[in-house]
DNA sequence: TAGAATACCTACTGGACGGTATGCGATCTC
DNA sequence: GAGATCGCATACCGTCCAGTAGGTATTCTA
């Protein structure tokens, strides 16, 4: 075990680097020659652990399946539990650079598609599950779509974090998070249950 | 004038081609190459036109704003308008090549960030004034903020297009917007103002 | 301690890509 | 109708980049 702890140390550090130039760049002009250098490894070292970019860019999306996956409800409530899950995603892309990289190579579609479409089926599959036990729970409103709930939900957040992004470079996330909450409770919960949500944020780390 | 002409059609042959070529692949892993195999010119003709591949890229994304430029109100309720012009602009994004790579320009990130953040801005301000109009009307909830509702909106439009295309290749696009409008006009509107609101696509074709 | 994997290093390669240099026919100007 | 400009064609260039070949150090096995 003691001799695979330095080559575990080498390839958390390429598929840090390597998530943080994703994110900056974008897959097609990130060059290995600067994952390379910001992970202070040389070539040899990386194509042991990694065959091609593309494999590498594959283990960088794969870590947010991994985040996904481990993630634990929050609260009894269902859609208190997707708002708070709203804000620990927000928290991951502001300071896990391997959920950023992975974002942004799900957003940038054209070389790798099937990767990307399962992880937007995942975040659409996990908030519709909350929906479903909201609506079990009552708390929705009656004639509700729980399946186009769920594709509105999933690509809104998408976008608040990109353009939060692109604009201030994700500073204001947060505060955009609410915004979107406050904006889409109504048409979503019936007033009887909306008076128990905390739009705002309500714990200051998640998990 | 004539001999302006074939020049003007090489032009636009080129900016469509490489409209096309940018949202399929996007800026980086677009090559002058396919670009010009598609636009059936040749380099010289290209680069006549284009001193650079980045003055290709800001000229499609010209044609974003020229779009919105054009566009016209659609009715005297502002948020009737608003939802309209999300049904135009999906249009915009279905038929025109040229729109659909200034999109993907504008949300792929990285080299020109001074145009896509004028872009972002120029719909958000769009969604603002409109805004601003309905809440002089009185269609809006009292304590609503009108910029935080137009970056919710435009945030969420942005994403929702994104997760159709990635999903779907923008096939359910419409039935997606009419799914957000559904959702977020509760949030935004009164509800004496709510009925009197079409939330699916009211006229056949935009403009 | 021999040797066999494992983990990594260095130098190189082939090709693709953006951009340029140069030339040439058509059209406009005077 | 002669030069000048416009609009385009072709061939070429330097650079950069993903990936590889082959050697070396390190660590595990027995």
């Amino acid at each position: 075990m003691a001799r695979q702890a330095r080559a575990l140390a080498t390839r958390q550090a390429v598929l840090l680097a390597a998530a943080e130039v994703f994110d900056e760049r974008g897959y097609a002009a990130a060059t290995m020659a600067e994952i390379l250098e910001r992970a202070g490894v040389t070539k040899g070292a990386l194509y042991f652990h990694f065959h091609s970019k593309e494999e590498l860019a594959l283990a960088v999306i794969e870590g947010q399946a991994a985040w996904l996956a481990t993630w634990q409800p929050t609260s009894d409530s269902p859609v208190q539990t997707l708002i708070d899950l709203g804000y620990a995603f927000s928290h991951a892309l502001l300071d896990d650079p391997l959920v950023r990289g992975s974002i942004r190579l799900t957003i940038e579609h054209g070389s790798f598609t099937q990767p990307q479409i399962e992880a937007y089926q995942g975040w659409s599959d996990v908030a519709r599950g909350l929906l479903e036990q909201a609506r079990e729970a009552g708390d929705l409103h009656p004639g509700l779509d729980v399946a186009a709930a769920a594709g509105v939900i999933t690509g809104a957040v998408t976008g608040i974090q990109l353009s939060s992004q692109v604009l201030a470079g994700r500073q204001d996330l947060l505060r955009r998070m609410a915004d979107l909450w406050t904006l889409l409770l109504p048409g979503l919960v019936q007033p009887h249950a909306l008076a128990r949500l905390s739009v705002a944020e309500r714990a200051p780390r998640g998990a």
